[in-house]
DNA sequence: CGACGGCTTGATGATCATCAAATAGGGTGG
DNA sequence: CCACCCTATTTGATGATCATCAAGCCGTCG
Protein backbone atom coordinates (compact mmCIF):
# COMPACT_ATOMS: atom_id res chain seq x y z
CA UNK A 1 0.00 0.00 0.00
CA UNK A 2 0.88 3.49 -0.84
CA UNK A 3 -0.51 6.67 -0.66
CA UNK A 4 -1.51 6.19 -4.49
CA UNK A 5 -3.95 3.96 -3.28
CA UNK A 6 -4.64 5.13 0.02
CA UNK A 7 -6.23 8.08 -1.51
CA UNK A 8 -7.91 6.01 -3.86
CA UNK A 9 -9.32 4.25 -1.33
CA UNK A 10 -8.76 5.64 2.23
CA UNK A 11 -10.11 3.04 4.51
CA UNK A 12 -6.71 1.15 3.17
CA UNK A 13 -4.13 3.99 4.46
CA UNK A 14 -1.64 2.90 6.97
CA UNK A 15 0.77 5.41 8.70
CA UNK A 16 3.86 5.54 6.58
CA UNK A 17 1.66 4.95 3.63
CA UNK A 18 -0.01 6.56 1.43
CA UNK A 19 -1.01 6.26 -1.80
CA UNK A 20 -2.05 9.19 -4.45
CA UNK A 21 -3.73 7.49 -7.26
CA UNK A 22 -6.42 10.09 -7.35
CA UNK A 23 -3.86 12.93 -7.40
CA UNK A 24 -3.76 14.11 -11.07
CA UNK A 25 -0.66 12.19 -13.00
CA UNK A 26 0.97 15.51 -13.63
CA UNK A 27 1.64 16.58 -10.31
CA UNK A 28 3.51 13.21 -9.37
CA UNK A 29 6.57 12.33 -10.16
CA UNK A 30 8.43 9.28 -9.18
CA UNK A 31 12.74 9.44 -9.87
CA UNK A 32 15.60 7.73 -8.19
CA UNK A 33 18.45 9.52 -6.24
CA UNK A 34 22.38 7.71 -6.54
CA UNK A 35 23.65 6.79 -3.06
CA UNK A 36 24.67 10.16 -1.12
CA UNK A 37 22.49 12.47 -3.29
CA UNK A 38 20.49 14.97 -1.58
CA UNK A 39 16.35 14.82 -1.68
CA UNK A 40 16.46 18.34 -0.09
CA UNK A 41 18.58 20.79 1.91
CA UNK A 42 17.32 22.53 5.51
CA UNK A 43 15.88 25.08 4.95
CA UNK A 44 14.61 24.65 1.47
CA UNK A 45 10.83 25.20 0.79
CA UNK A 46 8.83 22.59 1.17
CA UNK A 47 7.09 22.23 -2.03
CA UNK A 48 6.81 18.57 -2.02
CA UNK A 49 6.23 15.61 0.16
CA UNK A 50 7.97 12.50 -0.66
CA UNK A 51 7.52 8.51 -0.08
CA UNK A 52 10.25 6.18 -0.50
CA UNK A 53 9.55 3.37 -2.33
CA UNK A 54 12.79 1.48 -2.00
CA UNK A 55 16.07 2.18 -0.66
CA UNK A 56 16.57 4.31 2.38
CA UNK A 57 16.91 7.89 2.54
CA UNK A 58 18.43 9.77 5.63
CA UNK A 59 17.65 12.47 7.23
CA UNK A 60 20.36 14.55 9.05
CA UNK A 61 22.11 18.11 10.12
CA UNK A 62 25.46 19.35 10.20
CA UNK A 63 27.11 21.40 12.43
CA UNK A 64 29.62 23.99 10.48
CA UNK A 65 32.62 22.23 11.95
CA UNK A 66 31.52 18.90 10.47
CA UNK A 67 29.43 17.24 13.35
CA UNK A 68 26.30 15.35 11.75
CA UNK A 69 23.50 14.19 13.29
CA UNK A 70 21.40 11.62 11.36
CA UNK A 71 17.83 11.55 13.01
CA UNK A 72 16.40 9.05 11.35
CA UNK A 73 16.39 6.88 8.47
CA UNK A 74 13.31 6.94 6.15
CA UNK A 75 12.44 3.47 4.96
CA UNK A 76 10.40 1.69 2.13
CA UNK A 77 6.53 3.24 2.58
CA UNK A 78 7.75 6.45 5.00
CA UNK A 79 6.33 10.06 4.25
CA UNK A 80 8.90 12.70 4.13
CA UNK A 81 8.70 16.26 4.05
CA UNK A 82 5.50 17.40 6.15
CA UNK A 83 6.03 20.84 6.68
CA UNK A 84 4.00 23.19 9.28
CA UNK A 85 5.50 26.82 7.94
CA UNK A 86 6.46 25.36 4.38
CA UNK A 87 9.87 24.90 4.82
CA UNK A 88 11.92 21.90 5.41
CA UNK A 89 13.76 21.56 8.86
CA UNK A 90 16.40 19.14 7.80
CA UNK A 91 18.49 17.36 5.36
CA UNK A 92 17.57 14.67 3.72
CA UNK A 93 19.93 12.68 1.29
CA UNK A 94 19.98 9.11 0.20
CA UNK A 95 21.79 6.43 2.20
CA UNK A 96 21.94 3.41 -0.62
CA UNK A 97 20.43 4.11 -4.18
CA UNK A 98 17.08 4.62 -3.71
CA UNK A 99 13.38 5.54 -5.38
CA UNK A 100 10.91 7.80 -4.48
CA UNK A 101 7.68 9.33 -5.26
CA UNK A 102 7.33 13.09 -5.03
CA UNK A 103 3.67 14.73 -4.60
CA UNK A 104 3.07 18.59 -4.55
CA UNK A 105 2.60 19.60 -1.12
CA UNK A 106 -0.49 21.74 -1.81
CA UNK A 107 -2.06 18.84 -3.69
CA UNK A 108 -1.69 16.64 -1.18
CA UNK A 109 -3.16 19.10 1.64
CA UNK A 110 -5.92 19.67 -1.17
CA UNK A 111 -7.03 16.07 -1.56
CA UNK A 112 -6.64 15.93 2.48
CA UNK A 113 -9.51 18.91 3.16
CA UNK A 114 -11.83 16.28 1.22
CA UNK A 115 -11.02 13.43 2.60
CA UNK A 116 -11.14 13.13 6.63
CA UNK A 117 -9.69 9.67 6.51
CA UNK A 118 -6.85 10.96 4.69
CA UNK A 119 -5.94 13.87 6.64
CA UNK A 120 -6.23 11.24 9.35
CA UNK A 121 -3.71 8.97 7.95
CA UNK A 122 -1.72 11.63 7.61
CA UNK A 123 -2.08 12.59 11.01
CA UNK A 124 -1.15 9.20 12.33
CA UNK A 125 2.18 8.79 9.53
CA UNK A 126 2.85 12.03 11.81
CA UNK A 127 2.57 10.79 15.24
CA UNK A 128 4.06 7.30 14.12
CA UNK A 129 7.31 9.04 13.14
CA UNK A 130 7.11 11.32 16.18
CA UNK A 131 6.97 7.93 18.35
CA UNK A 132 9.35 6.31 16.71
CA UNK A 133 11.67 9.41 17.34
CA UNK A 134 10.69 8.23 21.02
CA UNK A 135 12.97 5.54 21.50
CA UNK A 136 15.52 7.47 19.78
CA UNK A 137 16.04 10.24 22.11
CA UNK A 138 16.44 6.87 25.09
CA UNK A 139 19.89 5.54 22.91
CA UNK A 140 21.35 9.01 22.31
CA UNK A 141 20.66 10.38 25.87
CA UNK A 142 20.81 7.49 28.08
CA UNK A 143 22.90 4.19 26.20
CA UNK A 144 26.10 3.15 26.26
CA UNK A 145 28.02 2.47 23.05
CA UNK A 146 27.64 -1.42 22.94
CA UNK A 147 23.78 -0.78 24.18
CA UNK A 148 23.15 1.69 20.99
CA UNK A 149 24.47 -0.67 18.86
CA UNK A 150 22.47 -4.02 20.19
CA UNK A 151 19.80 -1.43 19.91
CA UNK A 152 20.35 0.12 16.82
CA UNK A 153 20.60 -3.44 15.53
CA UNK A 154 17.64 -5.22 16.85
CA UNK A 155 15.09 -2.39 15.52
CA UNK A 156 16.58 -3.18 11.87
CA UNK A 157 16.30 -7.18 12.62
CA UNK A 158 12.49 -6.22 13.87
CA UNK A 159 11.89 -4.61 10.34
CA UNK A 160 13.40 -7.73 8.58
CA UNK A 161 12.55 -10.40 10.59
CA UNK A 162 9.53 -12.42 10.08
CA UNK A 163 6.66 -12.51 12.71
CA UNK A 164 8.10 -14.26 15.59
CA UNK A 165 10.90 -15.27 14.13
CA UNK A 166 13.61 -16.19 16.53
CA UNK A 167 16.99 -15.42 14.51
CA UNK A 168 17.43 -13.29 11.31
CA UNK A 169 20.22 -12.43 8.73
CA UNK A 170 19.76 -9.04 6.59
CA UNK A 171 22.35 -6.83 5.22
CA UNK A 172 22.80 -3.24 6.28
CA UNK A 173 22.41 -0.64 3.84
CA UNK A 174 24.63 2.27 5.67
CA UNK A 175 27.75 2.84 6.15
CA UNK A 176 29.86 2.50 9.63
CA UNK A 177 29.92 6.69 9.52
CA UNK A 178 25.90 6.29 9.02
CA UNK A 179 25.72 4.55 11.88
CA UNK A 180 28.11 6.72 13.92
CA UNK A 181 26.34 9.73 12.74
CA UNK A 182 22.93 8.22 13.68
CA UNK A 183 23.94 6.71 17.06
CA UNK A 184 26.59 9.76 18.11
CA UNK A 185 29.52 7.83 18.07
CA UNK A 186 32.54 7.65 16.24
CA UNK A 187 33.37 5.08 13.44
CA UNK A 188 35.72 3.52 15.37
CA UNK A 189 33.97 2.74 18.22
CA UNK A 190 31.26 1.66 16.38
CA UNK A 191 33.59 -1.15 14.94
CA UNK A 192 34.57 -1.78 18.01
CA UNK A 193 31.62 -2.10 19.50
CA UNK A 194 30.65 -4.09 16.42
CA UNK A 195 33.88 -6.45 17.37
CA UNK A 196 32.36 -6.80 20.88
CA UNK A 197 28.91 -7.94 19.63
CA UNK A 198 30.61 -10.75 17.40
CA UNK A 199 33.28 -11.98 19.75
CA UNK A 200 30.19 -12.46 22.41
CA UNK A 201 28.02 -14.08 20.18
CA UNK A 202 25.47 -11.88 20.17
CA UNK A 203 25.49 -11.17 16.59
CA UNK A 204 27.46 -12.61 13.32
CA UNK A 205 29.12 -10.78 10.42
CA UNK A 206 30.02 -12.65 7.51
CA UNK A 207 31.18 -9.44 6.15
CA UNK A 208 31.14 -5.83 6.52
CA UNK A 209 27.49 -5.40 5.98
CA UNK A 210 25.64 -8.85 6.60
CA UNK A 211 24.27 -9.28 9.85
CA UNK A 212 23.07 -12.50 11.83
CA UNK A 213 21.40 -12.28 14.22
CA UNK A 214 21.10 -16.17 16.28
CA UNK A 215 19.08 -14.90 18.92
CA UNK A 216 17.06 -11.99 19.00
CA UNK A 217 16.13 -12.55 22.81
CA UNK A 218 20.21 -12.37 23.46
CA UNK A 219 20.12 -8.85 21.42
CA UNK A 220 16.97 -7.84 23.63
CA UNK A 221 19.02 -8.21 26.51
CA UNK A 222 22.03 -6.27 25.72
CA UNK A 223 20.16 -3.59 24.18
CA UNK A 224 18.19 -2.97 27.61
CA UNK A 225 20.25 -4.17 30.30
CA UNK A 226 24.57 -3.37 29.72
CA UNK A 227 25.32 -6.96 29.59
CA UNK A 228 27.75 -8.66 31.80
CA UNK A 229 25.77 -10.55 33.75
CA UNK A 230 24.53 -12.66 30.97
CA UNK B 1 -5.53 30.99 21.41
CA UNK B 2 -6.55 27.95 22.95
CA UNK B 3 -7.92 24.90 21.12
CA UNK B 4 -11.60 26.22 22.28
CA UNK B 5 -11.12 29.19 19.99
CA UNK B 6 -9.77 27.18 17.48
CA UNK B 7 -12.56 25.04 16.85
CA UNK B 8 -14.98 27.80 17.17
CA UNK B 9 -12.75 29.77 14.82
CA UNK B 10 -11.06 27.66 12.53
CA UNK B 11 -8.77 30.39 10.83
CA UNK B 12 -7.14 31.50 14.20
CA UNK B 13 -6.08 27.77 15.15
CA UNK B 14 -2.28 28.18 15.47
CA UNK B 15 -0.14 25.11 16.18
CA UNK B 16 0.42 24.21 19.49
CA UNK B 17 -3.35 26.14 20.13
CA UNK B 18 -6.27 24.63 19.59
CA UNK B 19 -9.37 25.67 21.05
CA UNK B 20 -12.57 23.53 21.81
CA UNK B 21 -14.76 25.66 22.48
CA UNK B 22 -17.74 23.83 20.16
CA UNK B 23 -16.85 20.88 21.85
CA UNK B 24 -19.15 19.65 23.89
CA UNK B 25 -19.09 20.91 27.95
CA UNK B 26 -19.20 17.73 29.45
CA UNK B 27 -16.43 16.09 26.79
CA UNK B 28 -13.97 18.34 28.43
CA UNK B 29 -12.06 18.87 31.67
CA UNK B 30 -9.78 21.50 33.13
CA UNK B 31 -7.36 20.31 36.21
CA UNK B 32 -4.44 20.96 37.90
CA UNK B 33 -1.62 18.49 38.65
CA UNK B 34 0.72 18.35 41.32
CA UNK B 35 4.66 18.77 41.03
CA UNK B 36 5.81 15.40 39.86
CA UNK B 37 2.39 14.25 38.82
CA UNK B 38 2.04 12.07 36.21
CA UNK B 39 -0.71 12.41 33.08
CA UNK B 40 -0.50 9.36 31.84
CA UNK B 41 2.17 6.63 31.34
CA UNK B 42 3.49 4.71 28.87
CA UNK B 43 1.40 2.03 27.82
CA UNK B 44 -2.22 3.48 28.62
CA UNK B 45 -4.58 3.99 26.78
CA UNK B 46 -4.55 7.41 24.47
CA UNK B 47 -8.11 8.17 25.48
CA UNK B 48 -7.80 11.76 26.11
CA UNK B 49 -5.52 14.98 24.20
CA UNK B 50 -4.22 17.27 26.74
CA UNK B 51 -3.17 20.90 26.11
CA UNK B 52 -1.03 22.74 28.78
CA UNK B 53 -3.11 25.68 30.53
CA UNK B 54 0.05 27.03 32.35
CA UNK B 55 3.04 25.06 34.17
CA UNK B 56 5.02 22.43 32.63
CA UNK B 57 4.61 19.18 31.56
CA UNK B 58 7.42 16.77 30.68
CA UNK B 59 7.49 13.79 28.59
CA UNK B 60 10.01 11.08 29.16
CA UNK B 61 10.69 7.56 29.29
CA UNK B 62 12.61 5.17 31.55
CA UNK B 63 14.80 1.88 31.65
CA UNK B 64 14.74 -0.78 33.81
CA UNK B 65 17.58 -0.07 35.88
CA UNK B 66 16.43 3.71 36.43
CA UNK B 67 18.03 5.74 33.83
CA UNK B 68 15.39 8.06 32.53
CA UNK B 69 15.30 10.43 29.49
CA UNK B 70 13.56 13.15 29.08
CA UNK B 71 12.40 13.58 25.39
CA UNK B 72 10.92 16.96 25.25
CA UNK B 73 8.67 19.73 27.46
CA UNK B 74 5.52 20.93 26.91
CA UNK B 75 4.93 25.08 27.20
CA UNK B 76 1.38 26.36 27.80
CA UNK B 77 -0.46 25.87 24.45
CA UNK B 78 1.31 22.86 23.56
CA UNK B 79 -0.55 19.65 22.73
CA UNK B 80 0.01 16.77 24.15
CA UNK B 81 -1.17 13.05 24.02
CA UNK B 82 -1.74 12.62 20.07
CA UNK B 83 -1.14 8.69 19.13
CA UNK B 84 -1.39 6.95 16.28
CA UNK B 85 -2.93 3.91 17.49
CA UNK B 86 -4.78 4.18 20.69
CA UNK B 87 -1.90 4.32 23.23
CA UNK B 88 0.45 6.08 24.99
CA UNK B 89 4.44 5.44 24.12
CA UNK B 90 5.52 7.92 26.42
CA UNK B 91 4.69 9.12 30.19
CA UNK B 92 4.36 12.36 30.89
CA UNK B 93 4.29 14.19 34.56
CA UNK B 94 4.03 17.87 36.20
CA UNK B 95 7.07 19.43 36.44
CA UNK B 96 5.55 22.25 38.98
CA UNK B 97 2.11 22.75 39.38
CA UNK B 98 0.52 22.59 36.02
CA UNK B 99 -2.87 23.00 34.95
CA UNK B 100 -4.21 21.02 31.91
CA UNK B 101 -7.07 20.67 29.57
CA UNK B 102 -8.17 17.29 28.25
CA UNK B 103 -10.60 16.31 25.72
CA UNK B 104 -11.60 13.15 24.90
CA UNK B 105 -9.75 11.74 21.94
CA UNK B 106 -12.70 10.52 19.90
CA UNK B 107 -14.30 13.97 19.91
CA UNK B 108 -11.63 15.78 19.00
CA UNK B 109 -11.14 13.64 16.09
CA UNK B 110 -14.98 13.60 15.02
CA UNK B 111 -14.65 17.28 15.10
CA UNK B 112 -11.14 17.49 12.82
CA UNK B 113 -13.46 15.66 10.68
CA UNK B 114 -16.32 18.19 10.24
CA UNK B 115 -13.40 21.03 10.22
CA UNK B 116 -10.55 20.59 7.41
CA UNK B 117 -8.65 23.01 9.05
CA UNK B 118 -8.47 22.10 12.22
CA UNK B 119 -7.50 18.59 10.93
CA UNK B 120 -4.38 20.85 9.07
CA UNK B 121 -4.01 22.24 11.96
CA UNK B 122 -3.47 19.37 14.61
CA UNK B 123 -1.15 17.90 11.59
CA UNK B 124 0.68 21.57 11.76
CA UNK B 125 0.95 20.84 15.30
CA UNK B 126 2.70 17.05 14.78
CA UNK B 127 5.11 18.23 12.34
CA UNK B 128 5.65 21.61 14.54
CA UNK B 129 6.58 18.96 17.37
CA UNK B 130 8.24 17.02 15.53
CA UNK B 131 10.77 19.76 14.09
CA UNK B 132 11.39 21.05 17.42
CA UNK B 133 12.62 17.28 18.40
CA UNK B 134 15.24 17.55 15.59
CA UNK B 135 17.94 19.92 17.19
CA UNK B 136 17.31 18.06 20.19
CA UNK B 137 19.14 15.22 18.67
CA UNK B 138 22.43 17.33 17.28
CA UNK B 139 22.18 18.42 21.09
CA UNK B 140 22.27 14.62 22.47
CA UNK B 141 24.14 12.87 19.73
CA UNK B 142 27.05 15.72 18.70
CA UNK B 143 27.40 18.20 21.52
CA UNK B 144 29.40 18.51 24.34
CA UNK B 145 27.95 19.62 28.09
CA UNK B 146 28.87 22.89 27.76
CA UNK B 147 27.05 23.30 24.13
CA UNK B 148 24.09 21.33 25.54
CA UNK B 149 23.45 23.62 28.31
CA UNK B 150 23.93 26.84 26.26
CA UNK B 151 21.37 25.66 23.87
CA UNK B 152 19.33 24.76 26.42
CA UNK B 153 19.36 28.18 28.41
CA UNK B 154 19.11 29.59 25.13
CA UNK B 155 16.34 27.62 24.10
CA UNK B 156 14.30 29.09 27.29
CA UNK B 157 15.18 32.23 26.69
CA UNK B 158 14.21 32.83 23.57
CA UNK B 159 11.00 31.93 24.38
CA UNK B 160 11.04 34.07 27.40
CA UNK B 161 12.56 36.98 25.82
CA UNK B 162 10.80 40.18 24.06
CA UNK B 163 11.17 40.06 20.63
CA UNK B 164 14.50 41.55 19.19
CA UNK B 165 15.74 41.82 23.01
CA UNK B 166 19.70 40.91 23.56
CA UNK B 167 18.73 40.02 27.42
CA UNK B 168 16.41 38.31 29.20
CA UNK B 169 15.93 37.06 33.10
CA UNK B 170 13.90 34.07 33.19
CA UNK B 171 13.20 31.60 36.06
CA UNK B 172 13.92 27.47 35.62
CA UNK B 173 10.76 25.43 36.68
CA UNK B 174 12.68 22.06 36.41
CA UNK B 175 15.26 20.73 38.98
CA UNK B 176 18.65 19.77 38.19
CA UNK B 177 17.81 16.08 37.40
CA UNK B 178 15.18 17.13 35.30
CA UNK B 179 17.71 18.88 33.06
CA UNK B 180 20.36 16.28 33.37
CA UNK B 181 17.45 13.90 32.18
CA UNK B 182 16.93 16.28 29.21
CA UNK B 183 20.40 16.79 28.23
CA UNK B 184 21.85 13.11 28.81
CA UNK B 185 23.78 13.89 31.68
CA UNK B 186 24.22 13.84 35.09
CA UNK B 187 23.52 16.55 37.91
CA UNK B 188 26.78 16.76 38.83
CA UNK B 189 28.11 17.67 35.59
CA UNK B 190 24.97 19.99 34.92
CA UNK B 191 26.23 21.33 38.10
CA UNK B 192 29.86 22.04 36.84
CA UNK B 193 28.94 23.10 33.68
CA UNK B 194 26.62 25.89 35.25
CA UNK B 195 29.46 26.93 37.38
CA UNK B 196 31.40 27.33 33.80
CA UNK B 197 29.06 29.28 32.05
CA UNK B 198 28.52 31.58 35.43
CA UNK B 199 32.66 31.97 36.00
CA UNK B 200 33.11 33.16 32.39
CA UNK B 201 30.17 35.22 32.23
CA UNK B 202 27.74 33.71 29.45
CA UNK B 203 24.71 33.66 32.28
CA UNK B 204 24.28 34.44 35.76
CA UNK B 205 22.02 33.35 38.26
CA UNK B 206 21.27 35.12 40.99
CA UNK B 207 19.75 31.91 43.27
CA UNK B 208 19.61 28.66 41.54
CA UNK B 209 16.46 29.10 39.49
CA UNK B 210 17.03 32.39 37.76
CA UNK B 211 19.09 32.77 35.11
CA UNK B 212 19.69 36.20 33.48
CA UNK B 213 21.57 35.87 29.84
CA UNK B 214 23.13 39.43 29.66
CA UNK B 215 24.10 38.78 25.85
CA UNK B 216 22.01 36.33 23.49
CA UNK B 217 24.44 36.83 21.13
CA UNK B 218 27.52 35.25 23.02
CA UNK B 219 25.22 32.39 24.66
CA UNK B 220 24.47 31.59 21.24
CA UNK B 221 28.35 31.61 20.11
CA UNK B 222 28.99 29.32 23.16
CA UNK B 223 25.66 26.89 21.75
CA UNK B 224 26.69 26.49 18.72
CA UNK B 225 30.43 26.85 19.04
CA UNK B 226 30.80 27.03 15.56
CA UNK B 227 27.46 25.11 14.87
CA UNK B 228 24.12 26.15 13.32
CA UNK B 229 24.81 24.23 9.68
CA UNK B 230 22.30 24.38 6.81
C1' DC C 1 16.87 23.17 65.96
C1' DG C 2 17.63 19.15 63.22
C1' DA C 3 16.56 16.68 59.23
C1' DC C 4 15.80 16.36 54.55
C1' DG C 5 16.15 17.32 49.65
C1' DG C 6 18.39 19.75 46.17
C1' DC C 7 22.66 21.65 44.80
C1' DT C 8 27.67 22.27 44.60
C1' DT C 9 32.39 20.84 44.80
C1' DG C 10 36.21 17.46 44.97
C1' DA C 11 38.75 13.12 43.75
C1' DT C 12 39.07 9.25 40.91
C1' DG C 13 38.21 6.19 37.14
C1' DA C 14 35.69 4.31 32.92
C1' DT C 15 34.18 5.16 28.62
C1' DC C 16 34.72 6.87 24.49
C1' DA C 17 37.13 10.35 21.20
C1' DT C 18 41.24 11.21 18.92
C1' DC C 19 45.35 10.29 16.48
C1' DA C 20 47.75 6.89 13.86
C1' DA C 21 48.55 2.94 11.17
C1' DA C 22 47.45 -1.54 9.18
C1' DT C 23 44.13 -4.41 6.59
C1' DA C 24 40.39 -5.61 3.53
C1' DG C 25 37.36 -5.03 -0.30
C1' DG C 26 35.90 -3.02 -4.69
C1' DG C 27 36.85 -1.06 -8.89
C1' DT C 28 40.02 0.30 -12.73
C1' DG C 29 43.27 -0.16 -16.13
C1' DG C 30 47.00 -2.60 -18.08
C1' DC D 1 43.60 -12.05 -14.66
C1' DC D 2 46.42 -9.45 -11.91
C1' DA D 3 48.49 -5.23 -10.07
C1' DC D 4 47.26 -1.12 -8.24
C1' DC D 5 44.68 2.39 -5.97
C1' DC D 6 41.21 4.27 -3.29
C1' DT D 7 38.09 4.03 0.30
C1' DA D 8 35.96 1.77 4.15
C1' DT D 9 36.93 -0.68 8.05
C1' DT D 10 39.55 -2.51 11.77
C1' DT D 11 42.91 -2.31 15.35
C1' DG D 12 46.16 -0.01 18.52
C1' DA D 13 47.81 3.67 21.79
C1' DT D 14 46.77 7.64 24.31
C1' DG D 15 44.13 11.25 26.40
C1' DA D 16 39.86 14.20 27.39
C1' DT D 17 35.46 14.27 28.89
C1' DC D 18 32.19 13.02 31.72
C1' DA D 19 30.23 9.46 35.23
C1' DT D 20 30.74 7.86 39.68
C1' DC D 21 31.59 8.00 44.49
C1' DA D 22 31.84 10.98 48.36
C1' DA D 23 31.44 14.90 51.22
C1' DG D 24 29.84 19.46 52.37
C1' DC D 25 26.53 23.35 51.74
C1' DC D 26 22.18 25.82 51.61
C1' DG D 27 17.38 26.68 52.09
C1' DT D 28 13.03 24.72 53.64
C1' DC D 29 9.97 22.53 56.65
C1' DG D 30 8.30 19.90 60.44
Amino acid sequence: MSIQTAIANPTTLQPGNINWMEVPANGQCVFTLAPKETLFHDGDEADFVYEVIDGLIASHSLLCDGRRQIMGFYHPGDIIGMSHDGNHHTSCSAVGSTRVRSIPRSMLLNAAKDRPELSEKLLNCMTNQLYGMQSHFVVLGRKCAQEKLASFILALARRYAAEDAESVTFRLQMTRMDIADYLGMTIETVSRTLTKLKTSGVIEMPDTLTVCVPDLFKLEDVAEHDDEGW
